[in-house]
RNA sequence: GGGCCGGUAGAUCAGCGGUAGAUCACCCGGUUUGCACCCGGGAGGUCGCGGGUUCGAAUCCCGCCCGGUCCA
């Protein structure tokens, strides 16, 4: 693509007696007052403003800024506040990398009116292109800058100002910070992106491009230029590059970052260089432009030969400053980008947040300052904050995502190492040496980066390639072919059929509420219809298309689903097919219907009482309602905890019961984004024209197109039923409201009770045959014990401990025993045995009496000669005057066979267990009667 | 969204077509009691899930799930 000479010769140069010249070195066409070889760029000429500033006076970014916004705004401009760094209204880009970017498409396409006309904003903006050139090239490559945009807009029925005045305004703000209009060059240039493209100046001064001035005003259809209705002026202007014109400092780094770079260099020391030698090489810095063909090591050679410096004695202090100065840069970008509550993830936007991240953190290990990031980012925040009051609102969550990232960094490079160098050790066994192939391959495969594989290679003595021969393989290794996405091929067939229909009038907006309609067939196929008015919603939003009916002259189609495709509204049919101009009637599944909206009203309530608990980097990554259950993906870095989800499930539930009204606007985008913020983007872009506002007051605000309650109080109750990690970086929640909520809760807590059910059976199946299993072990223990009469008196205690011990043991694990009963205060407990033993039997008695309130135990067994009782009595009920004794000799006691202080064992004669378990009850019954 | 790598005992990993292993942690015994002790013994695994090939699959093939990583 080209524009003729045409396209550049406005009146202004005319009038002012430019002149249009070829540079002798690059060849490209330029304006300029006086006579000039060349067009002044650099590398066609070195800087010349390094060590003698044009500009009157030093000026730093945030007074350069207040510089230009005021100059505009005093040429009729409009200030506009800066737009985040991420943007959140168009899908097609991760970062804003100019001030064009945020009106775009819907006003330079004409929907949408611009907030003012003209304007201007000083626009921060993230390029990550260039990123590898940050450094060496002294602050020429940048992440992140800020773009002096005055745009103006130009309608068919509105001209604003075009070429001439855009022009003229530039002259006179260079003039007015003392850049003479001589020392300028106009460039000429072609500028195209996203469709569309026009011709452009870039504006020199002293070997610097300061700004390009680009007149937006074609669009490219099939290589064919076509003019746009609306004409856009886009001007650039380089905030930092013009404060470093003013101050003529061999790196820009050192009048971005003036404001910190005390405080930074108390965190890592900053080496100074001797002036003289590093002026010179600074002024031939533009010739540092590495390329495939030509590596940074060469690049850098070049440019210090050229200004005449020795190279090997500037190096070192050289590349330390470069790796400083990429720190600084990077960490800029970082706390931008997550002050627009992007969380670092393994995708998109989060991605480059990760890649600066561990770029930042590579090179402050490799300064030994592997801890110093957050504190970097911290002076970041405090200095930039003064002018973008969101990184200090963002403060503690930006530090926090920072000190996470790290963490999890060094951990994969650990992991990453140990594989590594275990590898390594086997490579070392036999080749003694890796290739270029082999470092991409773990670089890809596990982030390490090839400084550190090569590192490791030589620790273990394995010869490794140089680093040019790495870079050349890495960079070789991505290119490939894109991939071509896949439409869906109902939505194909549909857009055929709905080329040329009128856009389908939508009638669920006026009342969501109505299920019945009438309406005539503009079109249909056996499996499509298309109406002029419909109430079905089609699917959009995360929100799933109806489902319903239509019926005529007692024909009847089931609709089964709804799509929409360029406005026209398509419902897929079963059953019968309406012919076209018939009119039909038509009625949605209302059931189905509200509880999709009470899905869509609890996703807007549930988000903010995500951002609430969470914090505010949790944005909507997407979602999804329909009948029975609903979900919201939102970005959030760690796990989500227990009390997490239940903080959020109690917020939305609180929001619920507050009755709030849920409020539909339609609003102009630069209104609407006025008054809401740009959260309103929380699903993604909104659709060009006017945006449809769904404010929950005092909760939410989102650009949604959806169908929604009226009060929060209809979604009814909301439970979270799901929570999973779809994504580094982001938490999948899943949920359900109203009745469908209810539904999964009865049904959840039916299942829970019949498992609980089984797992007691289970319990008590495993109890009494853990119990039953001891009881045998205990049976042959028994069994010595009693044929150990004649043994040692030693080994027989020891035995009776063994028993003790394990008559204990079954009781407190099995508590299978028989009866426990209440009378009056006092516990009763019996159980019956099929072994007897007196030592067994006692230890019994002693465990079911060790309670700390007055009870009583009744031990029973059938022995050889008749009944072997146990009886218990603890301290708190022999206070009330019954004793062991006692018991044994009411309870007809044939012969005691032990007795102590709380438990008797003695054995009974011609008596059933039931009467003696009553008698055993009453004598209780009567001593509590008495001593009441 | 795509490419690549991985998922085997509580942890870290080996095995890569023929009976599932090592180290640490754990349990038991001994030894020691200036401190990642040591010695002996032991328990612990639907080899991520599903399907296929095979006489035979942790191992090969396909699909899915999960984790990591690079790129857009």
């Amino acid at each position: 693509m080209e524009f003729g000479e045409e396209h550049y010769a406005i009146e202004y140069f005319a009038s002012r007696g430019y002149r249009r010249r070829r540079c002798k070195t690059c060849g490209k066409y330029f304006w300029a007052l006086v006579d000039r070889e060349t067009c002044g760029e650099a590398p066609c000429e070195p800087y010349t403003f390094i060590g003698s500033p044009p500009v009157d006076k030093p000026y730093n970014v945030p007074e350069m800024r207040r510089a230009f916004l005021g100059f505009f705004e005093s040429k009729g401009h409009r200030v506009i506040a800066p737009y985040p760094v991420v943007p959140r209204w168009r899908k097609d880009l991760y970062l804003v990398s100019a001030s064009i970017v945020d009106f775009q498409p819907h006003v330079t396409s004409g929907s949408t009116e611009p907030p003012a006309n003209p304007l201007v904003i000083s626009q921060p903006c993230i390029r990550m292109v260039d990123i590898d050139k940050v450094g060496p090239t002294l602050g020429r490559h940048l992440t992140i800058f800020e773009m002096g945009g005055a745009h103006a807009f130009n309608f068919p029925e509105k001209e604003v100002y075009w070429k001439d005045r855009t022009v003229e305004l530039c002259v006179e703000f260079m003039e007015g910070l003392g850049l003479r209009e001589e020392d300028t060059v106009f460039k000429e240039g072609i500028w195209s992106g996203g469709g569309n493209a026009g011709p452009c100046y870039e504006v020199i001064h002293s070997g610097l491009e300061v700004a390009t001035l680009v007149f937006m005003n074609y669009r490219t259809i099939n290589g064919v230029l076509e003019e746009l209705p609306v004409r856009t002026v886009d001007t650039g202007y380089g905030i930092e590059r013009f404060s470093w014109l003013s101050q003529g400092t061999p790196s820009a780094f050192q009048v971005i970052y003036s404001g910190i770079l005390d405080k930074v260099s108390e965190l890592i020391e900053i080496p100074t260089l001797e002036d003289e030698p590093f002026i010179r090489y600074a002024r031939y810095s533009a010739w540092i432009q590495p390329t495939s063909s030509l590596s940074l090591a060469e690049a850098r050679r070049k440019a210090a030969t050229l200004a005449g410096v020795d190279l090997e004695r500037l190096q070192p202090v050289l590349e330390r400053l470069e790796q400083i100065y990429k720190i600084l840069d990077h960490t800029k970008s970082i706390v931008f980008i997550l002050a627009d509550g992007v969380v670092p993830s393994n995708s998109k936007v989060g991605y480059l947040a990760r890649l600066l991240l561990r770029k930042s953190q590579r090179i402050l290990e490799l300064l030994g300052k592997k801890d110093i990031l957050p504190e970097l980012a911290a002076l970041q925040i405090d200095y930039w904050g003064r002018d973008f009051p969101r990184l200090l609102e963002m403060r503690d969550e930006i530090l926090e995502l920072i000190t996470y990232e790290v963490k999890k960094f060094n951990e994969s490079i650990l992991r990453g190492l140990a594989q590594l160098e275990k590898e390594l050790a086997v490579i070392s066994k036999s080749r003694r040496e890796i290739d270029a192939e082999y470092i991409a391959k773990i670089y890809e495969e596990r982030g390490l980066t090839p400084d550190l594989v090569v590192s490791a290679a030589k620790r273990l003595g394995i010869k490794a390639p140089p680093m040019e021969e790495v870079e050349e393989r890495m960079i070789s290794r991505h290119i490939e072919s894109p991939q071509r996405e896949k439409e869906d091929e109902r939505l194909i067939e549909a857009a055929q059929l709905t080329k040329d229909l009128p856009k389908t009038e939508k009638l669920y907006y006026a009342d969501p509420y109505a299920a019945k309609f009438t309406a005539t067939v503009l079109a249909s196929t056996p499996k499509i219809v298309v109406l002029d008015r419909t109430l079905f919603y089609p699917e959009g939003g995360g929100q799933v298309g109806d489902t319903g009916v239509l019926r005529w002259r007692g024909l009847e189609a089931r609709v089964i689903d709804t799509q929409i495709v360029d406005g026209v509204i398509v419902h897929y049919i079963e059953g019968d097919q309406p012919p076209v101009g018939e009119v039909v009637w038509g009625e949605i599944d209302y059931e189905r219907r509200l509880s999709i909206m009470r899905h869509h009203t609890a996703t807007h309530i549930l988000i903010g009482a995500a951002r609430r608990v969470l914090g505010k980097h949790a944005w909507q990554m997407g979602a999804k309602k329909e009948a029975e259950s609903a979900r919201l993906d939102i970005s959030h870095h760690a796990p989500l905890s227990r009390d997490d989800v239940l903080k959020i499930e109690r917020l939305a539930n609180e929001v619920v019961s507050k009755r709030l009204p849920v409020k539909i606007s339609w609003l102009p985008r630069s209104v609407a984004e006025e008054r809401y913020g740009f959260t309103l983007y929380q699903g993604g872009e909104a659709p060009l024209g006017e945006i449809r506002v769904v404010e929950i007051e005092g909760w939410d605000a989102e650009a949604c197109g959806g169908t929604h309650c009226a009060n929060t109080a209809e979604v009814g109750f909301v439970k979270i039923l799901k929570v999973e990690r779809i994504q580094d970086g982001v938490v999948r929640l899943v949920y359900a409201a109203g009745p469908a909520a209810h539904r999964y809760v009865s049904e959840s807590m039916r299942e829970l009770e019949s498992r609980l059910e089984k797992v007691e059976e289970e319990l008590r199946q495993l109890k009494l045959g853990y119990s039953r299993l001891i009881e045998n072990y205990q049976e042959t223990v028994l069994r010595e014990f009693e044929h150990a009469a004649p043994a040692s008196t030693q080994k027989l205690e020891k035995v009776e401990r063994v028993v003790a011990d394990l008559a204990a043991r079954i009781w407190s694990y099995s508590k299978s025993y028989q009866k426990e009963e209440v009378v009056k205060n006092t516990r009763i407990i019996f159980d019956f045995r099929p072994v007897t033993n007196v030592v067994y039997f006692a230890s019994m008695a002693r465990e079911a009496i060790k309670h700390n309130s007055p009870a009583a135990g009744l031990i029973s067994g059938r022995s050889k000669t008749g009944m072997l009782i146990a009886a218990g009595v603890n301290r708190h009920l022999s206070r009330q005057g019954l004793s062991p004794k006692g018991v044994a000799e009411r309870l007809g006691a044939a012969k005691i066979q032990y007795i102590d202080d709380e438990v008797v064992v003695f054995e009974v004669e011609g008596k059933d267990v039931r009467t003696i378990y009553n008698d055993f009850k009453r004598l209780i019954e009567n001593l509590q009667s008495s001593e009441g």
